[in-house]
DNA sequence: ATCAAATTTAGACTTATTCTAATTCAATAC
DNA sequence: GTATTGAATTAGAATAAGTCTAAATTTGAT
């Protein structure tokens, strides 16, 4: 189990277990915004026992609500999940469906006009577009 | 059958049928985001004939399809149908789940700084937050 | 080493959605 | 007006995502 994992875990009031260290460990490697299926596919074969989807749904849900992970919901019926903790928006890829991040410093200057009886706690936006390819 | 409700479909080239006519009219009758259950539910008693779930979802993806309707996703996993197609945001009230509509213009000075590789079609804007109760 | 509490497992269950095959409906041709 | 044809609708089966349950395993504290 990597240190620094189970250091996060403990941190967040996690107590780590290999299966949750090997899925949080997954979700910071990547940043494909797997799905829990993705998750449970990706992860089954790193552990020495059998791993459970009850297992990856119930140590991604603790994960969400300790706040090591987020949801991310930019298509319709789809969880997604997301190591990257640091303020952001995303990016959808209307060709391929890929998420990707926007950091919250390239928003700018946005501003909400919702008047006194709206307390705002924190905002999304979802980008949909294309990803220009590189010329060959 | 509603005549506006006839013509906005035929415009739109979904034949109007009574139940497509009926579920059109409850979705454009509500600022409630409705899931497809709670359509099923709100007009199944508003035909002189049985409803099926899958004419339900049936229409929902061919008016969601022909632009008549918009898909919502403000939480994990959970569908919700919008009739408004005028340029709006949502604001998700955190402590009832209410999704309410914010028109385009309430956001001012919206700018993104993603470089030039990204083709922005368009994009959404949830916002979180409590609605302040009126005082008594 | 023992015990209690927490975690994990397999598989049953639930819920949301799609699929399928049969039936009904509506428009058009005759 | 009736036959034909394609589209829409129906009930229920099938699928997919997620939750629940009961038993087994693991962990941590004595």
């Amino acid at each position: 189990m990597v240190p620094d994992i189970e250091e996060l875990l403990n941190r967040h009031g996690v107590k780590p277990t290999p299966q949750r260290a090997v899925i949080t460990e997954y979700l910071m490697s990547t940043h494909s915004h797997p799905t829990a299926d993705e998750v449970f596919q990706a992860v089954k074969n790193r552990l020495p026992v059998p791993l459970s989807r009850a297992t990856v749904y119930n140590t991604l849900n603790a994960l969400v609500e300790a706040g090591v992970i987020q949801e991310v919901t930019t298509e319709a019926g789809r969880v997604r999940y997301d190591a990257n903790m640091s303020e952001h928006h995303h990016f959808v890829d209307i060709e391929t469906g890929n998420v990707l991040d926007i950091p919250a410093e390239q928003i700018r200057k946005f501003e909400l006009a919702l008047g006194d009886n709206f307390k705002v706690h924190h905002f999304h936006v979802t980008v949909y577009g294309e990803v220009k390819k590189p010329e060959q």
